[in-house]
RNA sequence: GGUCCGGUAGUUCAGUUGGUUAGAAUGCCAGCCUGUCACGCUGGAGGUCGACGGUUCGAGCCCGUUCCGGAUCGCCA
């Protein structure tokens, strides 16, 4: 028997008094005081606190005297004013004396507590995530997740965009991240892949013709998993035809300011600040600089060129440099204990070690004072800008090295400092790539946003004589230090395409094999184009304030990349795998 | 693949120098209770201390191995 309702939980308010109501939810909690039994009945809207007393039927009455956490009930009734209110719930003026009562499904004692604050092991919410996503911030989380689909769908559609569905199974290229396979039963010994990204279909819809392509799609890689990594996870994706950079980034700002009106109510500025590749590296030490705060690196090579501190000289000439960072007032607050585990925590960076000074007014004291006259440590302070309180830390070594220890440094730093404000939001955009990147691990150039993206114009003409000097069309979204999508003005001549392949190293034979149906569709008239692709969940989970991406996606996988709910991966049968013509090597 | 943190009641945790029967809160069960909203009161049940091995008269605690979870580096065009 099913009580048809009239009411969600979470609505009824002081108007509604007098009413005959009809409520379907979840039990949250019951208070039974013996003969008189208060429910708060729950649903993805919120609690109402619900009244059996012994004016109602004994059978009844009985029934609710039966009901406990997370039963699923029907409830009728009528809608009274409460003797005393509750400010803590948007329903607490109200509370619905019940008449009549049905128990859809009963339920087992819950393995976690159905509320916001329960910090239950992960692994536990994640098995039980349909328990888990009864949470009212969970439910608010997905809730504005599709809020924020919903304004991406009506704003790209608004400015000319097509929504197309690319294929899932795909072929499976040789660069960029480890892919997904999926192996074909018709074509034995034959494989799909996952797609990484649309890219490849997204820009053959171009040549297509569609002019202004979107999608919100799926998109798969099999690498490790991390707070705000998963194999499976979704972009916003967009390509338009016959544009430029400026093109590209005016319409995302539009989407983006309309994103934080909409959902935050925050009004952003546009345009938003550009910040070239070097000069993120060289102030940040980032490629996604927060910069919500200082802290900014700065560089004394020239400073320690010639002095007697070996770890410096040996560093700048192994072709690195010496940088630091002044924390302003910190001092006092970082002993020499917080400093060594600073040290230690830039050791997985590759840093050796790191120097520190603090300045205070009777002069400059620091790891290094015997390689330093008071004189050159007042110098380099002065050089920095430091006052009386501040502290220094001074990394040398490799400049990626130095990079990326002083830029986890000095965000890591402003985290501990409180410097992190969550009501700030600071959007850039990071412009003027290096088009490849040195690998070192596998001792070869790769392309380091992806294979198909332009370089600069005024670059053009080194794709052939310095490629790997070229600087590329492309550019990253960031906001307080997290990159939220990247993009391309992507090659569009099949001659710069080869060439590009060719500066890659990629053969003639591995051309045509992997990315043949490009090159041929490149001979048909293609028009410029570019376009962009967000990760959505990163977005979403930095805009309800998340620490991770798994707090925002219904249901995510745990670190080892396995489904807590369904148990995926597992294992299939012989005749499954004999029709996939997959044999397993049998281990002696 | 590396590093770090964690694994004790259904849940979240405490557990001293290695020493009697492993505790608390919450949840659960039963009884009482007509204005609760973290309801209250009384009573009760609930443990392979992740697993295996070792040291010891004696191990939740020390050692080794291993499994599991999380964070992170590598990796992520």
């Amino acid at each position: 028997m099913l009580f048809k309702r009239t009411h969600m939980c979470g609505e009824l308010r002081e108007t509604d008094i007098g009413k005959d109501i009809v409520l379907n939810g979840w039990i949250a909690k019951r208070r039974n005081l013996g003969s008189l039994i208060f429910c708060d009945v729950r649903d993805k809207t919120g609690i109402t606190q619900v009244v059996f007393n012994d004016k109602i039927p004994k059978e009844i009455f009985d029934r609710a005297d039966t009901l406990r956490s997370e039963y699923v009930v029907g409830v009728k009734g009528k809608v009274f004013e409460r003797e005393s209110k509750n400010k803590d719930l948007p329903t607490g003026d109200i509370e619905v004396f019940a008449e009549d009562l049905v128990i859809y499904s009963k339920s087992e004692t819950p393995p976690i507590y159905i509320k916001d604050d329960d910090n239950a092991d992960d692994n536990l919410r994640l098995k039980y995530r349909y328990l888990d996503l009864r949470k009212k911030k969970m439910q608010e989380n997905l809730i504005f997740r599709a809020k924020v689909t919903n304004i991406a769908r009506d704003y790209y559609a608004g400015a000319g965009f097509t929504e197309v569905e690319t294929p899932m199974l795909i072929k499976s290229t040789p660069e960029g991240a480890r892919d997904y396979l999926v192996p074909s039963r018709v074509n034995p010994e034959h494989f799909y892949a996952l797609p990484q990204s649309p890219q490849t279909f997204k820009q053959l819809l171009m040549v297509g013709g569609t002019d202004r392509y979107f999608q919100i799609v799926k998109c798969f890689r099999d690498e490790d998993l991390r707070a705000d990594r998963q194999p499976e996870f979704t972009q916003i994706d967009l390509e338009m035809s016959f544009v430029d950079i400026d093109d590209v980034i005016e319409v995302q700002e539009g989407f983006l300011k309309r994103v934080m009106k909409e959902t935050k109510d925050v009004d952003i500025k546009t345009p938003f600040p550009r910040v070239t590749f070097e000069e993120a590296m060289e102030r940040y030490g980032s490629d996604k600089p927060d910069t919500r705060f200082g802290f900014e690196l700065q560089d004394i090579t020239d400073r320690v060129r010639n002095c007697e501190f070996k770890v410096f000289t040996d560093a700048i000439e192994a072709g690195g440099s010496v940088r630091a960072i002044c924390v302003n007032g910190g001092a006092e607050a970082y002993t020499r204990k917080k400093i060594d585990k600073l040290t230690e925590s830039v050791k997985s960076y590759g840093a050796k070690g790191m120097v520190w000074m603090k300045v205070s007014h009777e002069g400059v004291t620091s790891s290094v004072n015997k390689f330093f006259t008071p004189e050159q440590l007042a110098d380099i302070a002065s050089d920095l800008g430091a006052e009386s309180g501040d502290l220094i830390l001074v990394i040398s070594d490799s400049n990626k090295v130095v990079y990326d220890s002083l830029g986890f440094l000095r965000r890591h730093i402003a985290g501990e400092m409180g410097l992190l404000d969550e009501n700030i939001y600071n959007f850039l955009w990071v412009v003027d790539f290096p088009l490849f990147e040195y690998d070192e691990m596998e001792d070869r150039w790769s392309a380091r946003h992806h294979p198909f993206t332009s370089p600069k114009d005024e670059h053009a003409q080194l794709l052939k004589s310095d490629p790997h000097a070229c600087l590329a069309n492309a550019y990253d979204i960031v906001l307080n230090g997290v990159e939220l999508g990247g993009g391309s003005i992507r090659i569009h001549d099949r001659g710069m395409q080869e060439d590009m392949f060719k500066a890659l190293d990629i053969g003639e034979d591995e051309i045509s094999e992997k990315f043949g149906f490009l090159m041929e569709a490149f001979q048909f008239g293609v028009p410029p184009h570019g376009g962009l692709a967000y990760g959505l969940d990163r977005l979403i989970m930095l805009l309800t304030g998340e620490k991770s991406i798994r707090e925002i996606i219904a249901f995510p996988k745990n670190q080892n990349a396995q489904c807590m709910v369904s148990g995926a991966p597992g294992v299939v049968n012989e005749m499954q795998l004999d029709e996939l013509h997959i044999q397993f090597k049998k281990e002696d």
